[in-house]
DNA sequence: AACGTTAGCAAACACCGTTAACCATAAAGT
DNA sequence: ACTTTATGGTTAACGGTGTTTGCTAACGTT
């Protein structure tokens, strides 16, 4: 084990106050050019067809130099869904943040909007993201701490926007008698998982989140995945109709998007 | 080119009438084990973890030998998935069917918690099935029909017990009028799709069934996907308020599982 | 018996991730 | 200024993959 050599170039948090001594700094080019080209590889060939070799090839590089940035390919593949999960992020806030912070209902609906259009923009960075994970947990790799960090923003986004509604009391919540012990739990459980706490986390509010995240998640995958009955096509009428729905009901007004 | 020799063995269409001369008999044999074997590495070790050397490694042969069986590694999960789909049919119509016939409501909840059941407990089938999907399609390959065939009759379940509520009149339908014109030619496309013809098969009733199905397929791919919030743990307690709100929303009483 | 089909084989090609040993150079320490 | 160490690259190699080509031996049929 050639210690942990693959994250020294810590100096990217926030402002880049240290000179960053020059051997820094081309580490950090390549570290990105690394990144960049494995992307490219990533979107033009889908996942499978990024492989250390072929990124190596395209930068006049040897396969094996690119241990010194990580540790294996799982690691990078890590790294890069940090990366995409950032640029989702920043695309959804970007949109989000074109309306007047005061119209929480346009918020939410360019916000779900601008996810489900990064998604169709980046099929296989989606599917990266979202798609179905082999190993349940690489703790051990070194880049995965930053991923974690990134997921947490992203699902900050939709939860505090949600707050908001909770806030002005518009959002129906459902009784919670009906609420078995176990599905209970589970909320908790989930609003630990995602950072969603405060007065407004409670279990009502819960049980309509996950509604309606599943509802527009799995519409998205439907689309991404190519998955079972909509096997082809553009899906934005079904999506539109969904999101009408979803926003609805929990007392946020739809507008038809402006195009 | 070898010819198309992938695809002799059409003796198993219902009766195998035909005495199937011995060599179509070991043929036949040879081809079953070939899937079993593939299906045993599959869920062992996940997609990705089948591979033709390993499975001629397994039953003492050499991988080329398996190309007079299938034309290429990606026919052979295509094959696959066609088997999928039958089993995870009859799984759904066995529970279903021990219900009376006229409790639709029972069948229903049993169809759809079969479906929960079967993906969790064959995780690496269910993300072949409904998995992200890099090609669009395949048409050339041989054993794509008799996929397609597999997927109809699946949807052709749930369609049908849908169908009887229809029936019945039983399913509040939404207000056609707010429909967009894309958004309906969208859902005559999918019925077309689906094979869900008939005088029940309005816009109403198909906008209710994709939502419904949208849900329902949603919350099972992040439970088998690992995917955003909900990382870890058994998600039944979710999965059955959804259930109950999903059915509820149709007009269907819901019933806890009883066990 | 003769002949064509079929199902296996070995060899080879072009990839892949990963490890080990090695070496030149840049940085750091004395 | 000289030595030492860390770094970032190399080549060679191991074991794995899908797939193609050519060959052979057995089988089924005529």
């Amino acid at each position: 084990m050639p210690k942990d050599t693959t994250f020294p170039a810590r100096c990217e948090t926030g402002a880049a106050s240290v000179p960053m001594s020059r051997r820094m700094r081309i580490r950090a080019a390549t570290l990105a050019e690394i990144k960049t080209i494995a992307r490219n590889l990533l979107s033009a060939h889908g996942p499978g067809g990024v492989s250390l070799r072929a990124i190596a090839r395209e930068m006049g590089m040897t396969a094996p130099a690119l241990y010194r940035y990580f540790s294996s390919l799982d690691d990078l593949l890590l790294a890069l869904r940090a990366e995409f999960f950032a640029e989702l992020s920043a695309q959804i806030t970007d949109a989000s943040g074109r309306l007047p912070a005061d119209d929480v209902d346009g918020r939410l609906l360019a916000a779900l909007r601008a996810f489900r259009s990064w998604a169709l923009a980046n099929r296989a960075e989606f599917i990266l993201l979202f798609g179905p994970r082999d190993e349940p947990f690489t703790t051990t790799e070194p880049h995965c701490a930053a991923l974690q960090h990134e997921k947490q923003r992203f699902a900050a986004i939709f939860l505090s926007l949600f707050n908001r509604l909770l806030e002005e009391g518009r959002v129906p919540l459902p009784d919670t008698a009906s609420f078995s012990p176990e599905l209970r739990a589970q909320l908790h459980l989930f609003a630990r998982d995602a950072g969603f706490a405060g007065a407004n986390a409670t279990e009502g509010a819960l049980r309509v989140l996950t509604a309606c995240w599943v509802r527009l998640y799995g519409l998205v995958c439907m689309e991404v995945f190519r998955s079972m009955p909509f096997t082809v096509g553009d899906l934005e009428p079904l999506f539109e109709a969904e999101l009408c729905d979803v926003l609805t009901s929990i007392g946020v007004r739809y507008r038809a998007p402006h195009s």
